[in-house]
RNA sequence: GGGGGCGUGGUGAAGUCUGGAGUUCACGCCGGCCUGUCAAGCCGGAGGUCGCGGGUUCAAAUCCCGUCGUCCCCGCCA
């Protein structure tokens, strides 16, 4: 609706935005899902026009024209031109709103989920809608090139108590037996490349039981992939070419190929984290040889017992007392035994509580490691290697993490470790069960510092997404299970109808899985994935439009042979 | 399972710390005036179980206990 209309005569229908009511002469705005134009009413000629309010759904005739001297919008689009109307017809009239359409009223997000067909309509959520419609086109476009088949799995499936929680389907037709919703279709896919599908995808809806985050549903969507005679650069390839299209279609960015790769080990050394956020520096450094023969009792306590003295520089930053008692107690909360902050002082000296504990060589080789310069907030941490990691990683994140998230930094975690210790000394599996470790035989010996064929996409600090080389091999994956204590009978009885389909003639196989939630959101600057989510829960779990979860009646329940247990809190209906 | 924030006309906020009449501001809604606005303007009006329950007090939106809802985080998420 611009200038090269002007003169036609044009019915426009859409949604009144906003009224502007002189009484001799009415201004409404019309927006539709294409964008807004202003109309001009005269109520002489159309007395309804005093009738409208916000967000009556309306249908008007008029002729385009040049908006007169001096009445230019240039915030609009259409802002050169306006409709005369000669007809008004009220499609719909709408109750007084719940709340405004419009993106700089804040309101209740319980609120707004109760009236989401409301809230989509606000341009940044009609714009997420449209964004993540876009990601989805994209993706499909590459695996379309690429030549990947989209196959679809089943959504009601067996129950393999692994992982996380499932969402259970009563069956009525076999009563006492239950349906499991996919927490992925992990074990389809790979049963694809047995059949001889060779390139797989889906967007495919995953559910797992579990506690919501910002970026936790119960619910969420994953574009799901798997090649056979594959290995890890063919998954990774793939993943950048996914990643720089819908990067491109909602960015208009180029992002950069190859995409940076760091060994977990690395990651977790340099970042403290398996998930990075290389937006910014503070790299974590090891410290612990410069405290090798150190007086200060909980340092050298901490390397004695095999522990490490590490730290970051986290830069210029406020360096009250409130503020840096406050972040010793922030590590306390996450874990540490404490934490050290050191302020480097205009003459390059350290103001440090432990300052007096430690020699000049150490202070010196401090000041020295940490490049710091005067100003600068040094935090130091001596601990179990694991667990200075993750309070220096955490601190690093919420000292260092810029704000928005504009820039993008993407890259691969490789090289994760096979598995990783339960609580009762055993072992788990860091990815899946169905992971290929690097070397059998270490894997089985040495399961602790074997090393798999596993690798994530992280995204400004974000895990977008995991995947594996799978284990083809009947063999390995019966070590695999020995390692992890399962035994052969508990295989079968789990996961014997996979197990069985991997005896006949398996290619080597490998593949991965985006989460779409998070990568909308992340790319539409939204704090959390319920913005991309046209109807998502809240945290715990309803919906407040629907009113899901909801009891059910005896006689249904009955056909499924379900029994409730008194006192639930449900039998109210 | 645990920690923290929030809950006040339809919406958003202030008031809560330090108890004293449901008080205030903006938007919306209703009525009136208004022919160039674009978050229109001006005048008037309606609209409330201060989430809910209990307690303390002469008196509770305000203090205490419990509970519900919601958000963030830890655990959990092969």
């Amino acid at each position: 609706m611009t200038e090269d209309r002007i003169g036609q005569t044009v019915t426009v229908a859409g949604w009144v935005q906003r009224r502007r009511d002189h009484g001799g002469i009415v201004f409404v705005d019309v927006r539709d899902a294409t964008g807004i134009v202003q109309v001009v009413l005269d109520p002489t000629e159309i007395p309804e026009a005093h009738r409208l309010r916000m967000e009556f759904c309306v249908s008007i005739t008029g002729e385009v024209r040049a908006r007169p001297e001096g009445t230019v919008n240039p915030d609009l689009a259409t802002g050169r031109v306006e409709i005369g109307a000669t007809g008004l017809e009220v499609l719909s009239p709408a109750d007084t709103l719940p709340f405004m359409i419009e993106d700089r009223v804040e309101v209740d997000e319980r609120t707004r989920l109760e009236f989401r067909y409301l809230d989509l309509r606000r341009p940044s959520m009609a714009a997420n809608v449209v964004a993540r419609s876009r990601a989805i086109a994209a993706m499909r476009r590459v695996m379309d090139r690429l030549g990947f088949l989209e196959v679809e799995t089943p959504t009601l499936i067996v129950s393999t108590p692994e992982g996380a929680r499932d969402l259970l389907v009563p069956s009525r037709l076999r009563p006492g037996t239950f349906y499991a919703l996919p927490q992925s279709p992990q074990l389809f896919k790979q049963l694809l490349m047995v059949a001889g599908v060779e390139r797989y995808y889906q967007v495919a809806k995953c559910y797992r039981d579990e506690d919501f985050r910002a970026d936790r549903q119960i619910e969420f969507s994953q574009l799901d992939l798997e090649g056979s005679f594959w290995g890890r650069e063919e998954v990774l390839e793939t993943l950048e070419e996914i990643v720089v299209e819908v990067v491109r279609e909602l960015r208009g960015v180029e992002l950069e190929r190859p995409f940076l790769r760091l060994t977990w080990q690395e990651a977790m050394d340099r970042y403290g984290t398996d998930k990075p956020d290389t937006r910014f520096g503070m790299e974590i450094v090891d410290l612990s040889d410069v405290f090798a023969e150190t007086e200060f009792r909980a340092f050298s306590a901490t390397l004695d017992a095999g522990g490490v003295v590490r730290g970051f520089n986290a830069g210029g930053q406020e360096t009250s007392r409130s503020r840096l008692d406050g972040l010793v107690e922030r590590a306390r909360e996450l874990g540490a035994k404490g934490l050290v902050w050191m302020v480097v002082q205009p003459d390059a000296t350290l103001r440090s509580p432990v300052a007096k504990f430690l020699s000049d060589d150490e202070l010196a080789a401090v000041v020295e490691r940490l490049d710091a310069r005067p100003g600068d907030l040094l935090l130091v941490a001596a601990d179990e290697w694991r667990t200075a990691a993750s309070v220096l990683g955490q601190l690093r994140v919420e000292l260092g993490r810029p704000a928005g998230h504009r820039e993008l930094a993407p890259l691969f975690v490789i090289d994760f470790p096979t598995f990783e210790p339960t609580e009762d000394g055993g072992w788990a599996p860091s990815h899946h069960p169905f992971t290929a470790p690097v070397d059998v035989d270490q894997m089985a010996s040495d399961p602790e510092h074997s090393i798999s064929w596993a690798y994530d996409l992280v995204l400004n600090g974000a895990e977008l997404g995991s995947g594996s080389v799978r284990i083809h091999d009947p063999e390995v994956q019966a070590k695999v299970f020995d390692v992890l204590g399962i035994e052969p009978e508990e295989a079968e009885r789990r996961f014997g109808w996979f197990l069985r389909g991997l005896r006949y003639g398996t290619p080597p196989h490998a593949g991965f899985a985006i989460g779409i939630d998070r990568f909308v959101s992340i790319l539409r600057d939204e704090p959390n994935i319920r913005q991309v989510i046209p109807f998502p829960k809240t945290q715990t779990g309803a919906d407040p439009l629907t009113g899901a979860p909801s009891a059910v009646a005896d006689t249904h329940l009955a056909e499924l042979g379900i029994m409730l247990r008194p006192g639930l809190g449900a039998d109210d209906r």
